[in-house]
DNA sequence: CTTTTTGCAAAAGGTTTGCAGATCA
DNA sequence: TGATCTGCAAACCTTTTGCAAAAAG
């Protein structure tokens, strides 16, 4: 059982009962999630301008992951080392995905540092069509 | 020399003043280009929103590709079968890019097959840090 | 001369911001 | 108590849309 409370105040977050809400609903659930979905899923209780500006400091503070489905939302996933880096095949009709279990990028890492760059991360989602939808 | 009146009317589309300048203009510069980008480049002649419209329509009927840099902005960039698919590294502190020759992905499509997608495509981008801003 | 496309202005819609009051440490 | 966080409402900003006029074929 995670200590949330010690979570957030090891990044210098306060311990809020909202924030608390949460990062408990992302660690607990099958990410990632809108700002819109949370905001429902934890009851339309607070507000969603709050929503954002909590998810967005998770990100920066290494807690939560950005990803982006082409479909004009943001969502947010939880990150802990623990869990490895992952992406996800989302369905263009449906629009449910699944977590892929293997990357094929971080082999690349070394030929991008040939090109000069240095502090590598990359984003890759995959689409398709699901098996429920053909 | 490529012939973009045929081009265009090849996907159905009609060969009108805007839309060749904006598939001239992306065939013959290092893109992708937001739609503003485009607008301005081309003089800021013509209006915003068609040109949202063009490069929409680019992306509908095979000409160009959509691509997201995680800045807020869409960015088009031409397609031909002739010029392999790509992807990009793109410097987080000057927003910069440069083509990336090899794709480290697509050899994944079977396993995505086998968790029952089909018609798989990926969105794949780099992010690091320039030579010139380290 | 019919159909498609454009320009304009306004709307849409996800996200951000300012500020006063509430909450945390 | 002092610093941080939240709620509310309004603003922001990229992108889309409706419609009448213009251009394409």
């Amino acid at each position: 059982m995670i200590n949330y409370i010690s979570l957030l105040r090891s990044k210098g977050l306060r311990a809020t009962n909202l924030r608390l809400a949460v990062i408990r609903h992302l660690d607990q659930n099958h990410g990632p999630f809108t700002a819109q979905e949370i905001f429902e899923q934890l009851g339309s209780t607070g507000n969603l301008a709050t929503i954002y500006r909590i998810v967005e400091s998770f990100v920066d503070n290494g807690l939560a992951l950005k990803c982006n489905f082409e479909d004009g939302f943001s969502r947010y996933e939880i990150f802990h080392t623990k869990k490895e880096h992952h992406h996800h095949v989302i369905c263009t009709k449906c629009q449910n995905w699944e977590n892929i279990a293997f990357c094929p990028v971080d082999l690349s890492y070394e030929k991008i540092e040939k090109m000069g760059f240095t502090e590598i991360s990359h984003r890759l989602e995959f689409f398709g069509i699901c098996s429920t939808c053909r």
